[in-house]
RNA sequence: GGGCCAGUGAUCUAGUGGCUAUGAUAGCUCCCUUACAAGGAGCAUGUCGAAGGUUCGAGUCCUUCCUGGCCCACCA
């Protein structure tokens, strides 16, 4: 047992113990142990420059819960992934090396990506050392090794043969900056200023009509006019025809019930495509489409004149010539909320390309019943995933026209264009590099590999099947029968419906089943205000600006106190209060430690304060383990630093510390019963707080205790419900409800608390509370303690 | 427009039917008491968003409304 330092060195002690933990495998999968699993599916970030606030937060919240399931004994799997791979990560690339993927060759750009990821990831996972997660580093994986890209293959071959991916050429949402086709769920809404504009177009018979656009550009791609069958003001229009303004093409007038009458003029043009309704306008009534812009968001020669102006110039031009022709009749300002593509912020467009889907919205029913097998921390999150899926429209592209992703296991057969796919043992292979096996059907020989690469999401929601081996590639085995389901899955709740979504839609395909037991949902930090945090709003916090400042503990402390799923205001206060808690932590066992000097180890007959202490101590553990079992890390938190703060040191400490410092006059056995329940409170109270604040706790254990090589080997406190004594805990608690009194008298008094007091009288029955006068005279400076009627405390 | 979550002292927050509503921060008063002044003791601060209702009893349950956040839809 070593003296601790007057102060701790929170800087030295948590990169000594970071390295200790690295160098002794604490945190390593026992492959071969025989305790019950708990496998983590854990977020693999997101590789960008550096770890942000928000990841320091969700990712300490659940490093709280692996690091309490590891001393509760069971055999912790708890891998680290990073994504690397996909639009994301090309644009980190451009943005870092200033170059641009689209004017570079697919392999020069790719081996540009993977020299990049090389070169910041090292650092990048630092982050997440620095702030104490229990991951097993050594089971790292990235969404683009080779095992990854074996495991995200295997599953498009596994989908393939199960008939759920399919190719289809059919319009889908385009980025025109990213150039690739991308998922309803790679949507956001921003709000953009615009014209709301009425048109005059003319129909056959001479008569002009209004329509109302906010999208002039896409007169040019009109193919028809609907109008509601049942509006009296159009009727006679029916099965007429009318002139496009400026492009001067014919188009015909259908009733069509989908159309909203009171909404702009009740006459609604069809493009293809402004958006989901003309789509699937345009496939109604199989209308031949005009398509007229490029893939890089120009006007193509269908436009004529306007041909290659980037849209949004075109709009400007055209609004410009409709004015000119006297043909707009208004020009409304407006605000309005698009749809653009979440990476990039361009709104998106709709384009008729070939691209891999697969198959989700003929199983929407499947995907909420595995969602109902898994529980929901907190449960509510559950309803968010199902409407999600309940608004669902289109199925999921998965192609992307971009270079740095998983390839598509997939060759086109020059000659008869039949697709042929790769053979499971040829995985992982790059079709652009190799060679299918075998022959086409048709009898050629000559393929072309299947240029695209897959969404990012496409791989990361295989993360079950990554991480337990279900390619069975890995070095050793990792027994994926037995560990699937995994039992977590941590993540926020901005990502439900991706990549929750998407690892439950696999799991279910692949495996019948959800991929996990549990799911803990954390929510994001906001500013001070209460606002989300954004680069462009300079609200950000950066967690190595924190930790210059704080020790990881205290951040992590911070991030222990929201409520399950509820997002947290970042206040620096916080951070200081917790700070002021791993001091006071310090302090108390500074106080312990040389009490320990003369203890045997051995507890004789105990106080009555004693085992007041040690009741309330086992009934915090019971709390502890209830809340953490519920994934209530919040509760621990303030549960264990009530106790800590308030019942352990203001009240505890002081009581014993006339039988510690006067054991000649109290007696050895009396001092013998402090020293053990000082010493039970102590380590079960480090225990507590190890999984929120490893670091400190550690540094403790390790020189006071050291039982194990690691507290966080430790066994989570259990306890003894022989040890809670509600009769002597009420008297207990009656006594220390005096002890305040006489503290707020000597304070109303302005004196010292050491002050000396002349009497006392008790309104107790004095044989209930014999056990604990002595305690109580000491504390109080008592010195005379009676009974009677009536509190009277006499200064 | 639909859904979800929330609205508690100056600020943030605990509290899913039961004695005078938690704790933290800021404020004020006192105390350098041999673990801790990055501390301790104490004080003050609340019509628990509004209105109805259920109940012996409501911050807690129900209804309606108001406000905020998030998600989704619409966006001719």
């Amino acid at each position: 047992m070593k003296e601790l330092a007057e102060k701790y060195d929170s800087c030295a002690s948590e990169a000594k113990w970071r390295a200790y933990w690295e160098r002794e495998g604490i945190y390593k999968f026992d492959k071969n142990s025989k305790k019950k699993l708990y496998a983590i599916d854990t977020p693999p970030p997101t590789v960008s420059g550096k770890m942000h606030i928000g990841h320091a937060f969700s990712y300490s919240q659940q490093d709280f819960i692996a690091r309490y399931h590891r001393m509760k004994g069971e055999n912790v799997f708890y891998p680290f992934g990073t994504d690397d791979n996909g639009l994301p990560t090309e644009r980190l690339v451009e943005k870092l090396k200033n170059v641009k993927s689209t004017k570079m060759s697919r392999a020069e750009f790719v081996a540009l990506c993977d020299k990049t990821i090389k070169e910041i990831k090292p650092d990048f996972i630092n982050d997440w050392k620095i702030i104490g997660m229990s991951c097993d580093f050594s089971e790292a994986y990235s969404t683009i090794d080779a095992h990854s890209i074996k495991t995200s293959q295997l599953s498009f071959l596994d989908l393939y043969q199960k008939d759920l991916v399919y190719q289809h050429i059919a319009p889908s949402m385009w980025c025109v900056q990213c150039q690739t086709a991308i998922a309803q769920a790679d949507l956001e809404d921003k709000d953009f200023d615009s014209t709301f504009n009425d048109i005059y177009f003319t129909v056959e018979n001479g008569e002009k009509i209004i329509i109302a656009t906010t999208r002039p550009e896409l007169l040019a791609a009109c193919v028809a006019i609907f109008v509601h069958p049942n509006d009296k003001r159009y009727t006679h229009l029916l099965e007429k025809s009318a002139i496009v303004p400026l492009f001067h093409h014919s188009v015909p007038i259908f009733p069509d019930p989908s159309v909203q009458m009171e909404k702009g003029t009740g006459i609604l043009m069809i493009c293809s495509y402004g958006d989901k309704n003309d789509v699937e306008a345009v496939n109604r009534r199989q209308l031949s489409p005009r398509v007229v812009f490029t893939r890089d968001g120009k006007m193509n020669a269908l436009a004529g004149k306007y041909e290659g102006l980037k849209i949004k110039d075109a709009r400007r031009e055209i609004l410009h010539d409709l004015e000119k022709e006297k043909l707009l009749v208004t020009k409304k300002a407006i605000r309005h909320t698009v749809n653009v593509h979440e990476r990039c912020g361009t709104e998106i467009e709709f384009l008729s390309t070939k691209q891999w889907f697969i198959k989700i919205l003929e199983n929407k029913e499947r995907f909420i019943a595995a969602g109902k097998k898994i529980s929901w921390h907190p449960e509510f999150m559950r309803t968010r995933y199902e409407h999600w899926i309940e608004g669902l429209g289109w199925d999921w592209c998965i192609s992307r026209q971009r270079h740095f992703g998983v390839p598509f296991p997939v060759w086109n057969c020059k000659k008869c264009g039949n697709v042929l796919v790769a053979d499971k043992n040829q995985l992982p292979v790059d079709p652009l590099a190799a060679k299918p096996k075998g022959k086409c059907s048709c009898g050629s020989q000559e393929f072309e590999g299947e240029k695209d690469v897959m969404d990012t999401w496409a791989t990361s929601s295989v993360s079950p099947q990554i991480i337990l081996n279900w390619a069975k590639d890995k070095g050793y085995d990792i027994d994926f029968e037995k560990m699937y389901p995994c039992s977590l899955r941590p993540q926020a709740h901005d990502i439900i419906r991706t990549w929750a979504f998407y690892t439950i839609v696999q799991g279910v395909y692949h495996e019948g089943k959800a991929p996990w037991k549990n799911i803990v949902i954390s929510g994001h930090v906001l500013d001070p205000k209460g606002e989300s945090m954004h680069k462009s709003k300079g609200n950000t916090i950066e967690p190595g600006e924190v930790l210059k400042k704080y020790p990881a503990d205290a951040l992590r402390f911070w991030a222990a106190g929201s409520k399950l799923g509820d997002d947290l205001r970042y206040l620096e206060k916080d951070l200081f209060t917790g700070q002021k808690t791993i001091t006071k932590l310090w302090n108390a066992t500074r106080f312990c430690v040389p009490q320990f000097a003369d203890f045997n180890g051995k507890k004789g007959k105990m106080e009555a304060f004693d085992v007041w202490m040690l009741s309330k101590l086992q009934k915090l553990i019971v709390a502890n383990t209830e809340n953490f079992e519920i994934y209530e890390y919040s509760k621990v938190k303030s549960e264990t630093e009530k106790f800590f703060w308030i019942t352990f040191c203001d009240l505890y400490l002081e009581i014993v510390k006339d039988r510690l410092y006067n054991s000649d006059a109290r007696g050895k056995e009396a001092k013998a019963s402090a020293q053990y329940t000082l010493s039970q409170c102590l380590l079960d109270l480090l225990k507590m707080f190890a999984p929120l604040m490893p670091y400190v706790t550690e540094e403790i254990y390790q020189s006071v205790f050291k039982e194990k090589k690691s507290i966080h080997l430790e066994s989570w406190p259990i306890a003894d419900k022989k040890l809670i004594e509600k009769d002597i805990e009420k008297k207990g608690d009656e006594i220390i409800e005096i002890i305040s009194l006489v503290r707020k008298a000597k304070s109303e008094r302005n004196l010292s608390l050491k002050e000396n007091v002349k009497e006392i009288i008790l309104p107790m029955n004095e044989k209930d509370v014999a056990g604990f006068i002595d305690d109580f005279k000491a504390v109080t400076k008592a010195e005379k303690i009676s009974f009677g009627n009536k509190l009277s405390i006499i200064i």
